[in-house]
DNA sequence: GATGCCCTAG
DNA sequence: CTAGGGCATC
């Protein structure tokens, strides 16, 4: 059996549903995550996805944040529950089983600058995810972390290393806290099928022409655990949602696993 | 030499800059009035407009109201101060000379409720137009008075009077005070060429396709001096900027005069 | 009710 | 640059 799965920060499910809609129609994963919802669950649009034969969790507030999974298939909730570190309200960790799959949606903290109270709880918030996993999965399993991570973990995942070596998204503490929660037991499934520099999924709004000119970050991204990881196929990432009139600041990212054949 | 004038309360200048400049190269007026520009002075798309041949004069403020006058010719400001009535700040009158004829543009307030303060403001604000005038302007001589009034003057010029009747844009204390300055020698140059009811200038956002069903009221003015009304050929509407995406909820006048012949 | 500005956030 | 939300205006 084959399993896709994509996640995608839409900036506003409420702009972006009729694109991503669309998407889902024409591509058909099993999964998707998103992230930035920004909405509320009692305004988050369940039905326009319901008509389609889409299932969908959320878990949402006001202006900020958000997160939900949509699937063809049955979703089941699971813990997402981050701990004492998260702050109370904040929609940033959804976490669903789907085919057996447990599926760990996040949005990282941004963390504004570094140097600022956010930049420090961005750390802690990652860090805290290895006892969140700790708490409630076995990391020889197979299970899937996906979202906007907000990190770019390497070099080859911005587009000037080194202009942009200690800022926001690509520093050094950030990428030690990243690799403590690796540790844990992931796997970069994209980087696992693409070793080449240059493929992004991120482009700050404030750099004029910044897609064109491929001035982008990776920062969203699809880890799953050994056992899951090395059935992966293919990994990729579709820059369509940012054909449109108006995308989002993110693309889409997916992965392809095999699940067929002898059991994990 | 025809000579053509424009009103049009643009709602921001800002949204409808390419609105208006399109309408502007299609129609060559030889001087435009705009209202609720909505804009500071730091930030009036001037050059937009000097790009393609438009000298501009405005004078606005944060968020609200704001004035301004666009011609292909040259544009010499008059004073533009109307006196102790208007509450410092406003952006609300904006006189300047073309072609030697002094234009007086005004976005008279809106009145919000009768019996509230700005009511009282509206009814002092146009009766301080009349000293405006006396002390700066000749009414033997040519002058034109357009802009925004918000006020219908006469039943003909709202859609329903006998329900709006003493409604804010249509109360007899406007109609007096209108009255008044008008006395001091205007003529309505759109009244003299179009005697019947049922043209309007502005709809009401509440009102559900108000437009189509021409549930309007006419308070959008040119207002003429004998001298130069005299001279007027023609006097419309154009709702040509109401068949767009978003359109502002005011259409625009016009006035033609024909200035060629024996000297005023 | 529709629209536009300001603000915050990314 | 582009969201949402709050606010004020009409």
């Amino acid at each position: 059996m084959k399993f896709t799965v994509a996640s995608f920060n839409v900036n506003s499910i409420r702009s972006r549903k009729e694109l991503l809609l669309e998407w889902l129609l024409t591509n058909c994963p099993d999964v998707i995550c998103l992230q930035e919802t920004k909405v509320r669950d009692i305004d988050f649009p369940e039905d326009f996805f319901k008509e389609k034969g889409f299932h969908a969790i959320y878990k949402g507030q006001k202006s900020y944040n958000g997160v939900a999974i949509l699937s063809p298939h049955p979703i089941t909730p699971l813990n997402s529950d981050l701990g004492d570190v998260a702050e109370p309200g904040e929609a940033r960790l959804l976490a669903a089983s789907v085919k057996g799959i447990p599926i760990i949606n996040t949005y990282i903290p941004q963390g504004q600058a570094v140097n600022s109270p956010k930049f420090s709880y961005k750390l802690s918030w990652i860090k805290s995810m290895r006892d969140y996993f700790n708490t409630n999965y076995l990391s020889t399993l197979p299970l899937l972390w996906m979202g906007d991570f907000n990190v770019a973990p390497e070099p080859k995942d911005v587009h000037d290393p080194k202009r942009l070596y200690g800022k926001v998204g690509f520093h050094p503490e950030e990428h030690l806290a990243l690799q403590y929660v690796k540790e844990w037991g992931f796997q970069d499934v994209f980087r696992m099928h693409e070793p080449e520099a240059g493929h992004f999924t991120f482009w700050d709004y404030r750099i004029p022409k910044g897609v064109e000119r491929n001035l982008g970050w990776r920062i969203d991204h699809i880890w799953a655990t050994e056992s899951l990881a090395k059935r992966s196929t293919r990994a990729w990432i579709d820059m369509e949602p940012r054909r449109r009139e108006k995308p989002s600041d993110h693309t889409l990212i997916l992965a392809e696993f095999e699940l067929s054949g002898e059991s994990i």
